[in-house]
DNA sequence: TTTTGAGTTGTTCGA
DNA sequence: GTCGAACAACTCAAA
């Protein structure tokens, strides 16, 4: 029997429209499956703790999956980073020690694996990549996430886009992505299996139980990636242009954390409707390759703002005010409605993420990357591309960011988006017999009302931690104050 | 080469 | 009540 392959699986989760799968089995070897469990690799930025129960549910599925097809799944651990300056022989990194320990056990005299983006994971990867070689091993890498490779990706003066809109024009006017290929039937094993450690072991599951809200909301893995697209495309891909918009219904593709863990591709998206049905929702497939792309050519925007002006922002910092955000208790219930959501779920809807963005950043006037930090802990589709935009441009200091003056009025927003208050009171229960349209303002409620409804504000439900208007109007100053630095400068 | 127009997601104010 | 203007600064691509 020819010497095995390992396919180093990373985030491509699935069997479908896999391209280092597709070329490994081309080879006719043995094909030896592998999840290297290597966090540390990732820091600062390492899977947050709503991610690794996605993780821990997607890897369940993919071991099924591929016992199904004759195959197995093996699962390694990193060895924690030695100690500094301590004995003993220099590793080459762990998941580089895992893989060669793998090589050795297994016979194998290849790896092929699907690239990530991540700017540390780029890094180890190419380091990664030429060791291998170095030592006589064949190494392949292939492209499963995204339509287009970022590297690839440059405007005329040979320097990347900062502008969405010419960017997904260039893509997708060179754009032709390969028709998927299908889950193979088969997977020829190698003749004996190395050993694997249980799932479990890896420890991705939270050890209080938090996650019922998860398991109620997610079904993790390829078939439910599969599902929540046929669903996506029975019907609201048809209203999408505006039921987008409208939280707490299920007008979105709630695609977010299959695209994350690759259990789905873009390209399975791109191939999956007829043109005239897509157009809008291909559009947000290309502020995901935008993100991307953008992260790819700045590396240092997942902690730095890319305008550097922003660097001189006069933000705030009363963490009083960023735990109430957290914990969806500022008063404001359009706010409070989505963080419960995010902590409930692991989800929040778009619309009311750049809502609950704008009130952190501009009105409590916290750094955008409180906000992101805390949506990367709490989100099962945290992204580390889509999370540095969105909160980039939130705060106004990214590619195509927000203007400084577009501060979105949670209250309007409400009225506008939500107009019987069925999502706050779905997730802010104590306001739930507030008439429409207060329910998106008590604090403008007369007493007997709020008696009625059986709301004691700041008691029951807290007062607002600042008032809308005024944070708005002192956000808008700031902005100004830090312009006016900008100029004394030069 | 230089100029010009356009660019995801909003709010407020005053006519 | 409706409507248009104002609210920056900068990148990119086409003319």
């Amino acid at each position: 029997m020819p010497p095995s392959v390992l396919l180093w699986i990373r985030q491509d989760l699935r069997l479908a429209d896999n391209p280092a799968l597709s070329a490994a089995l081309e080879r006719g070897s043995p094909v030896l499956p592998v999840f290297v469990w290597a966090p540390d690799d990732e820091e600062p930025w390492a899977p947050g703790a709503a991610s690794c129960w996605w993780l821990h549910q997607s890897l369940a599925r993919l071991s099924a999956d591929l016992v199904a097809r004759g195959s197995r799944l093996i699962i390694r651990r990193a060895a924690a980073p030695a100690a500094q300056g301590g004995s003993g022989t220099a590793g080459e990194g762990p998941a580089l020690d895992a893989l060669r320990t793998l090589l050795r056990d297994s016979g194998a005299r290849a790896v092929y694996w699907n690239r990530r983006y991540e700017p540390a994971l780029v890094a180890r990867d190419t380091k990664i990549k030429q060791a291998l070689r170095d030592s006589g091993i064949e190494a392949e890498s292939f492209n499963a996430a995204l339509l287009a490779e970022p590297r690839d990706v440059r405007n005329q003066s040979g320097r990347p886009f900062q502008v969405f809109t010419p960017f997904w024009k260039h893509v997708r006017a060179t754009l032709d992505p390969p028709h998927p290929t299908p889950a193979p039937a088969t997977i020829a094993a190698p003749a004996s299996w190395p050993t694997s450690l249980a799932l479990d072991e890896l420890a991705l599951r939270p050890t209080i139980r938090w996650d019922a809200g998860l398991a109620e909301a997610w079904q993790p893995g390829e078939r439910g990636a599969a599902q929540n697209l046929e669903r996506f495309l029975a019907g609201p891909v048809r209203d999408y242009d505006d039921a987008r918009n409208v939280p707490g219904t299920p007008g979105t593709s709630r695609l977010s954390a299959h695209l994350h863990f690759g259990e789905i591709s873009p390209r399975q998206l791109w191939h999956a409707a007829p043109e005239w049905q897509q157009r809008q929702f291909v559009t947000e497939v290309g502020w995901r390759e935008f993100a991307h792309h953008l992260l790819f050519h700045f590396p240092r925007t997942t902690d730095e703002p890319l305008r550097g002006e922003f660097l001189k922002f006069p933000w705030l910092g009363d963490r009083a005010h960023l735990a109430a955000w957290q914990r969806g208790r500022t008063g404001v219930p359009l706010v409070d409605a989505g963080m419960r959501e995010l902590w409930s779920t692991g989800w929040m809807h778009n619309r009311v993420r750049m809502i609950v963005a704008s009130y952190l950043v501009k009105n409590l006037r916290l750094p955008w990357q409180d906000g992101a930090r805390w949506f990367w802990d709490t989100l099962v589709d945290a992204d580390l591309a889509s999370n540095t935009l969105g909160w980039q441009w939130s705060a106004g200091c990214g590619a195509d960011a927000a203007p400084y003056f577009r501060v979105f009025n949670p209250v309007t927003q409400g009225v506008k988006f939500d107009p019987e208050g069925a999502y706050v009171r779905r997730w802010v229960p104590e306001l739930a017999r507030l008439p429409a349209p207060l329910i998106h303002s008590p604090w403008e409620a007369d007493a007997a009302t709020l008696r009625g409804a059986g709301i004691a504000l700041g008691d029951s439900y807290p007062r607002p931690l600042v008032d809308l208007k005024a944070s708005r109007e002192a956000a808008l100053a700031a902005y100004q104050q830090m312009r006016g630095g900008a100029a004394s400068n030069t």
